[in-house]
DNA sequence: TAATTTTTTAATGTATACGTAATTTCGTGA
DNA sequence: TCACGAAATTACGTATACATTAAAAAATTA
């Protein structure tokens, strides 16, 4: 009991830099895409507020934030509803991905990098290689992400990262589910690698159409595996 | 003084089934939008407190979730300040509304619509031609806007819904500048017919090409005319 | 005077108190 | 037993107090 009264004492001010609510919002976010706070299920502030040692006000705020999000809904008596992830949900957070990546494919292309511009591109390309190589699944899901977010970041439109970032996790909450169940993604790592080589050549509806034509892909077998098994997981 | 107290004691409930939270989103949004609260403004929550007469509290709360929009960054001790829309702002807005409300327009044409579906789009067209022969531009403005969120929410995804919405507000915030300047939008009205009847005919490629088309030269037109004016006051 | 340190100020982040209203529980009557 | 209404509970919205700390101001020194 000592222990815990001196803790909770000392927690009042943040640790290092982090107000409380960044905190929260980081804490809940994880427990959310790990599933550890499960759909649809409701949670009073107060709650959180015990769960996380602090008080209500900065887990409020923390909640707001998630729901701005779109992570979770705050019904006034019924405590925090966290969202389920449904097979059309994801079809429409696939849509939004496609185009909108497939518009910064295009964008890059019509841009003049900087040499090393797309180190880091290139970079998440070999993890990938390596990661199939190695066959780890959750290794080249990373890489993948990296990717995404590279080609973003080329693109220039920092709304569009805003967006995808947002998204981006609800697809690694629903990967969770699919990444073992589909089959092995060979075909990712070529459409990558051909996206890119078609930024650098400055083509671009070319670079377009082929990051349209691999997320197409994608969603069409993650959705299908989303039928297929119910999703009621996540 | 004594008015002013009685006031200010009386505002603790508010006023009709809404948070002052969500009371002080609406009216700080209005302000920003009616650029009263000028783009680069820094404003202490404290003085917005006492300017919406409610504590802190709710103001906090406001800022968090006009940050999630875009609208504001809080900078810890510099106060909430507005963001100022440069006309590369309004170009990434755009790229991103043009992108989901075309595939948007595509979406809408491969589903089947139950018979009037159609008729809210139909009379936003409505308006934006009564209007336009009025020389009413605000009002053609609004019927245009009508419009588009229609379109929207005929092609069924409701993220993309919420995208739009957000940065809607933002384009509102940049039409105020520009809507005079503009060449009159006749053929804006043009090009909503022809999406439609597209829509309807099923034809998604092309429902989505004329509305990309409409929307590209809207945006050159757009950006070039916040170039030109130099978009200070926005 | 300019630079640096100290002091002061004040805005924020957080906890907490409390009134209100929604929900639930309990009791009454049909 | 069920429906309905009253009382009790309690979660929330908001105000407020307060410690912390960043920023500004003042003072000291070179």
């Amino acid at each position: 009991m000592d222990e815990t009264a001196t803790e909770t004492a000392g927690r009042k001010r943040p640790i290092r830099g982090k107000s409380n609510t960044q905190h929260a919002v980081e804490v809940l976010k994880n427990l959310i895409l790990e599933n550890r706070l499960a759909s649809g299920s409701n949670h009073l502030e107060s709650e959180l507020a015990e769960m996380l040692g602090m008080s209500r006000t900065p887990i409020r705020e923390a909640t707001l934030i998630l729901e701005a999000q779109g992570l979770v809904e705050v019904k006034p008596r019924h405590g925090v509803r966290v969202l389920a992830l449904s097979s059309e949900d994801m079809a429409e957070i696939y849509d939004v991905l496609t185009e909108l990546e497939s518009l910064s494919a295009e964008l890059a292309a019509r841009k003049k990098h900087p040499s090393g511009e797309f180190h880091p591109a290139e970079q998440a390309i070999q993890k990938m290689d390596d990661a199939l190589n190695a066959g780890d699944l959750e290794a080249w899901a990373n890489a993948d992400e990296l990717f995404h977010s590279e080609l973003v970041r080329l693109g220039g439109n920092r709304r569009i990262g805003n967006i995808c970032r947002m998204y981006g996790d609800q697809v690694r909450r629903a990967r969770k589910v699919t990444l073992h169940l589909r089959p092995k993604p060979t075909k990712s790592n070529d459409a990558h690698r051909d996206v890119l080589q078609a930024i650098r050549n400055g083509e671009a509806e070319q670079a377009r159409k082929i990051h349209r034509d691999h997320r197409v892909q994608a969603k069409l077998m993650l959705v299908s595996l989303l039928e297929q098994y119910g999703f009621h997981t996540v």
